[in-house]
DNA sequence: TTGACATTTAAGTTTAATCTTAAGTAATGG
DNA sequence: CCATTACTTAAGATTAAACTTAAATGTCAA
Protein backbone atom coordinates (compact mmCIF):
# COMPACT_ATOMS: atom_id res chain seq x y z
CA UNK A 1 0.00 0.00 0.00
CA UNK A 2 1.06 3.93 -0.58
CA UNK A 3 2.37 4.78 2.25
CA UNK A 4 1.04 7.99 2.10
CA UNK A 5 -1.56 10.07 -0.40
CA UNK A 6 -0.16 13.35 0.53
CA UNK A 7 0.76 16.38 -1.80
CA UNK A 8 1.72 19.09 0.74
CA UNK A 9 4.91 20.19 0.44
CA UNK A 10 4.96 21.45 4.40
CA UNK A 11 4.34 17.27 5.05
CA UNK A 12 7.14 16.08 1.81
CA UNK A 13 9.92 17.84 3.55
CA UNK A 14 8.64 17.00 7.63
CA UNK A 15 10.77 13.66 7.18
CA UNK A 16 14.77 14.23 8.03
CA UNK A 17 15.21 11.36 5.19
CA UNK A 18 13.24 13.09 2.50
CA UNK A 19 15.19 16.26 3.46
CA UNK A 20 18.25 14.39 3.07
CA UNK A 21 16.95 13.27 -0.39
CA UNK A 22 16.95 17.07 -1.26
CA UNK A 23 20.04 18.27 -0.27
CA UNK A 24 21.37 15.00 -2.35
CA UNK A 25 19.63 15.75 -5.40
CA UNK A 26 20.93 19.19 -5.61
CA UNK A 27 24.08 17.92 -7.41
CA UNK A 28 22.01 16.30 -9.97
CA UNK A 29 20.37 13.77 -10.91
CA UNK A 30 20.64 10.62 -8.77
CA UNK A 31 19.48 7.13 -9.47
CA UNK A 32 17.10 5.42 -6.28
CA UNK A 33 20.05 2.88 -5.28
CA UNK A 34 22.14 5.99 -4.83
CA UNK A 35 20.02 8.01 -2.90
CA UNK A 36 18.92 4.61 -0.64
CA UNK A 37 22.54 4.61 0.45
CA UNK A 38 23.00 6.88 3.59
CA UNK A 39 20.13 5.16 5.55
CA UNK A 40 20.03 2.45 7.26
CA UNK A 41 16.61 1.54 5.40
CA UNK A 42 15.26 -1.03 3.05
CA UNK A 43 15.23 0.27 -0.24
CA UNK A 44 11.32 -0.36 -0.33
CA UNK A 45 10.88 2.37 2.49
CA UNK A 46 13.15 4.52 0.30
CA UNK A 47 10.88 4.26 -2.60
CA UNK A 48 7.97 5.10 -0.96
CA UNK A 49 10.02 8.54 0.31
CA UNK A 50 10.87 9.37 -2.73
CA UNK A 51 7.19 9.14 -4.14
CA UNK A 52 5.86 11.22 -1.63
CA UNK A 53 8.30 13.61 -2.82
CA UNK A 54 7.41 12.75 -5.98
CA UNK A 55 3.49 13.45 -5.27
CA UNK A 56 4.54 16.88 -3.76
CA UNK A 57 6.05 17.87 -6.91
CA UNK A 58 9.68 17.92 -5.37
CA UNK A 59 11.12 15.23 -7.64
CA UNK A 60 10.57 13.87 -11.05
CA UNK A 61 11.89 10.62 -12.23
CA UNK A 62 13.01 9.59 -15.39
CA UNK A 63 13.94 5.53 -16.55
CA UNK A 64 17.76 5.36 -17.30
CA UNK A 65 17.96 1.61 -18.60
CA UNK A 66 17.40 -0.29 -15.37
CA UNK A 67 18.15 2.66 -13.64
CA UNK A 68 15.61 4.94 -12.64
CA UNK A 69 16.84 8.81 -12.07
CA UNK A 70 15.21 11.15 -9.59
CA UNK A 71 16.13 15.08 -10.76
CA UNK A 72 15.30 17.67 -8.01
CA UNK A 73 12.53 20.17 -8.94
CA UNK A 74 12.30 22.82 -5.87
CA UNK A 75 9.93 24.92 -7.30
CA UNK A 76 7.24 23.72 -4.51
CA UNK A 77 9.86 24.86 -2.03
CA UNK A 78 9.02 28.65 -3.13
CA UNK A 79 5.50 27.89 -1.28
CA UNK A 80 7.80 27.15 2.14
CA UNK A 81 9.65 30.48 1.26
CA UNK A 82 7.03 32.63 0.92
CA UNK A 83 5.21 31.41 3.94
CA UNK A 84 8.42 31.42 6.13
CA UNK A 85 9.27 35.00 4.99
CA UNK A 86 5.86 36.66 6.28
CA UNK A 87 7.31 35.24 9.52
CA UNK A 88 10.58 37.79 8.63
CA UNK A 89 9.56 40.69 10.55
CA UNK A 90 9.15 38.33 14.03
CA UNK A 91 12.57 37.03 13.34
CA UNK A 92 14.62 38.40 16.37
CA UNK A 93 17.54 40.92 15.04
CA UNK A 94 20.47 39.65 17.07
CA UNK A 95 23.24 41.68 15.89
CA UNK A 96 21.05 44.81 14.79
CA UNK A 97 21.76 47.90 16.53
CA UNK A 98 18.50 49.01 15.30
CA UNK A 99 16.49 46.09 16.22
CA UNK A 100 17.35 46.38 20.04
CA UNK A 101 16.44 49.93 20.30
CA UNK A 102 13.50 48.93 19.24
CA UNK A 103 12.89 46.14 21.24
CA UNK A 104 13.88 48.19 24.39
CA UNK A 105 11.53 50.86 23.13
CA UNK A 106 8.31 48.95 22.76
CA UNK A 107 9.38 45.50 24.55
CA UNK A 108 8.02 42.03 24.14
CA UNK A 109 4.73 42.28 25.11
CA UNK B 1 -0.79 11.41 26.80
CA UNK B 2 1.27 13.83 25.52
CA UNK B 3 0.58 13.43 21.41
CA UNK B 4 3.99 14.54 20.59
CA UNK B 5 7.48 14.60 22.26
CA UNK B 6 8.74 16.56 19.23
CA UNK B 7 10.98 19.49 18.88
CA UNK B 8 11.69 19.41 15.38
CA UNK B 9 10.15 22.82 13.60
CA UNK B 10 9.29 21.00 10.18
CA UNK B 11 7.14 18.61 11.60
CA UNK B 12 5.97 21.53 13.99
CA UNK B 13 4.77 23.30 10.72
CA UNK B 14 3.80 20.43 9.05
CA UNK B 15 0.12 21.02 10.02
CA UNK B 16 -1.80 23.40 8.57
CA UNK B 17 -3.65 24.17 11.87
CA UNK B 18 -0.56 25.08 13.70
CA UNK B 19 0.53 27.04 10.61
CA UNK B 20 -2.45 29.29 10.95
CA UNK B 21 -1.92 29.21 14.57
CA UNK B 22 1.06 31.09 13.88
CA UNK B 23 0.05 33.74 10.95
CA UNK B 24 -3.03 34.67 13.69
CA UNK B 25 0.40 35.15 16.65
CA UNK B 26 1.63 37.40 13.98
CA UNK B 27 -1.15 39.77 15.06
CA UNK B 28 0.46 39.71 18.58
CA UNK B 29 -0.30 37.55 21.95
CA UNK B 30 -3.59 35.69 22.02
CA UNK B 31 -5.55 33.57 24.35
CA UNK B 32 -5.71 29.78 23.36
CA UNK B 33 -9.16 30.23 23.68
CA UNK B 34 -9.23 32.95 20.36
CA UNK B 35 -6.52 30.62 18.84
CA UNK B 36 -8.54 27.50 19.36
CA UNK B 37 -11.76 29.83 17.56
CA UNK B 38 -11.90 29.00 13.97
CA UNK B 39 -10.81 25.37 13.83
CA UNK B 40 -13.57 22.56 14.00
CA UNK B 41 -11.86 20.86 16.76
CA UNK B 42 -12.04 20.30 20.79
CA UNK B 43 -10.16 22.49 22.90
CA UNK B 44 -8.09 19.52 23.93
CA UNK B 45 -6.73 19.25 20.45
CA UNK B 46 -5.71 22.93 19.94
CA UNK B 47 -4.11 22.58 23.61
CA UNK B 48 -2.05 19.45 22.45
CA UNK B 49 -1.04 21.82 19.02
CA UNK B 50 0.02 24.60 20.83
CA UNK B 51 2.11 22.29 22.90
CA UNK B 52 4.05 20.73 19.58
CA UNK B 53 4.77 24.67 18.96
CA UNK B 54 6.12 25.47 22.10
CA UNK B 55 8.19 22.36 22.29
CA UNK B 56 9.76 23.36 19.02
CA UNK B 57 10.12 26.66 20.18
CA UNK B 58 7.56 28.62 18.15
CA UNK B 59 5.71 29.72 21.08
CA UNK B 60 5.90 31.07 24.32
CA UNK B 61 2.96 31.13 26.85
CA UNK B 62 2.46 33.63 30.24
CA UNK B 63 -0.48 33.21 32.01
CA UNK B 64 -2.38 36.33 32.64
CA UNK B 65 -5.06 35.97 35.17
CA UNK B 66 -7.39 32.63 33.93
CA UNK B 67 -6.16 33.36 30.32
CA UNK B 68 -2.96 31.79 28.63
CA UNK B 69 -1.39 34.20 26.24
CA UNK B 70 0.70 32.29 23.69
CA UNK B 71 2.92 34.62 21.76
CA UNK B 72 5.14 33.81 18.78
CA UNK B 73 8.59 33.03 18.73
CA UNK B 74 8.98 33.16 15.05
CA UNK B 75 13.12 32.58 15.10
CA UNK B 76 13.17 28.64 14.96
CA UNK B 77 11.72 28.96 11.77
CA UNK B 78 15.36 30.96 10.58
CA UNK B 79 16.17 27.64 10.66
CA UNK B 80 13.83 26.45 7.62
CA UNK B 81 14.48 29.99 6.19
CA UNK B 82 18.31 28.69 5.96
CA UNK B 83 17.22 25.37 4.62
CA UNK B 84 15.01 26.70 1.92
CA UNK B 85 17.73 29.11 0.88
CA UNK B 86 20.01 26.20 -0.29
CA UNK B 87 17.41 25.90 -2.90
CA UNK B 88 17.22 29.21 -4.16
CA UNK B 89 19.43 28.41 -6.78
CA UNK B 90 17.56 25.79 -8.06
CA UNK B 91 14.12 27.62 -8.27
CA UNK B 92 13.09 28.29 -11.74
CA UNK B 93 13.56 31.51 -13.18
CA UNK B 94 10.31 31.78 -14.76
CA UNK B 95 10.31 35.59 -15.45
CA UNK B 96 13.39 35.80 -15.59
CA UNK B 97 15.29 36.19 -19.49
CA UNK B 98 18.96 35.49 -18.15
CA UNK B 99 17.70 32.30 -16.56
CA UNK B 100 16.10 30.96 -19.44
CA UNK B 101 18.71 31.63 -21.51
CA UNK B 102 21.09 29.65 -19.21
CA UNK B 103 18.42 26.77 -18.75
CA UNK B 104 18.74 26.50 -22.29
CA UNK B 105 22.73 26.33 -22.91
CA UNK B 106 23.14 24.27 -19.86
CA UNK B 107 19.73 22.23 -20.00
CA UNK B 108 18.61 20.23 -16.54
CA UNK B 109 20.98 17.30 -16.29
C1' DT C 1 15.36 -17.02 -22.77
C1' DT C 2 17.11 -16.87 -18.66
C1' DG C 3 19.06 -14.82 -14.87
C1' DA C 4 20.70 -10.87 -12.48
C1' DC C 5 19.90 -6.15 -11.41
C1' DA C 6 17.31 -2.05 -10.04
C1' DT C 7 13.77 -0.89 -8.64
C1' DT C 8 8.44 -0.47 -7.34
C1' DT C 9 4.24 -2.23 -5.48
C1' DA C 10 1.65 -5.02 -2.35
C1' DA C 11 0.59 -6.57 2.09
C1' DG C 12 0.95 -6.35 6.57
C1' DT C 13 3.10 -4.69 11.16
C1' DT C 14 4.66 -1.24 14.20
C1' DT C 15 4.92 3.23 15.69
C1' DA C 16 3.48 7.75 16.00
C1' DA C 17 0.16 11.61 15.18
C1' DT C 18 -4.22 13.39 15.78
C1' DC C 19 -8.38 13.50 17.66
C1' DT C 20 -12.22 12.77 21.30
C1' DT C 21 -14.28 12.74 25.99
C1' DA C 22 -13.59 13.13 30.67
C1' DA C 23 -11.19 14.54 34.62
C1' DG C 24 -7.84 17.84 36.69
C1' DT C 25 -5.94 22.56 37.85
C1' DA C 26 -5.72 27.36 38.59
C1' DA C 27 -7.72 31.98 38.83
C1' DT C 28 -11.85 35.01 39.41
C1' DG C 29 -16.20 36.60 41.12
C1' DG C 30 -19.94 36.28 44.04
C1' DC D 1 -16.07 28.54 49.87
C1' DC D 2 -18.38 27.45 45.60
C1' DA D 3 -19.37 27.97 40.87
C1' DT D 4 -17.67 29.42 36.64
C1' DT D 5 -14.23 30.24 33.27
C1' DA D 6 -10.25 28.89 30.79
C1' DC D 7 -7.72 26.09 30.07
C1' DT D 8 -4.33 21.47 30.37
C1' DT D 9 -3.62 16.65 31.01
C1' DA D 10 -4.92 11.87 30.84
C1' DA D 11 -6.77 8.01 28.58
C1' DG D 12 -8.06 5.84 24.90
C1' DA D 13 -9.85 5.39 19.90
C1' DT D 14 -8.86 6.22 15.17
C1' DT D 15 -6.17 7.32 11.42
C1' DA D 16 -2.13 7.82 9.08
C1' DA D 17 2.91 7.41 8.53
C1' DA D 18 6.81 4.66 8.26
C1' DC D 19 8.76 0.55 8.13
C1' DT D 20 9.50 -4.58 6.75
C1' DT D 21 9.46 -8.75 3.76
C1' DA D 22 7.97 -10.76 -0.32
C1' DA D 23 6.34 -10.68 -4.88
C1' DA D 24 5.98 -8.18 -9.28
C1' DT D 25 7.92 -5.35 -13.09
C1' DG D 26 11.00 -3.84 -16.49
C1' DT D 27 15.74 -3.78 -18.54
C1' DC D 28 20.13 -5.62 -19.73
C1' DA D 29 23.45 -8.92 -20.93
C1' DA D 30 24.88 -13.52 -21.86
Amino acid sequence: MRPVQDTDVFHAIAHPARRAMLIALKQGERAAGDLAEPFGMSFAAISQHLRVLEDAGLVAVRRDGRFRMYRLDADPLREVERWVEEFAAHFERHLDALGRYLDAKHPKR
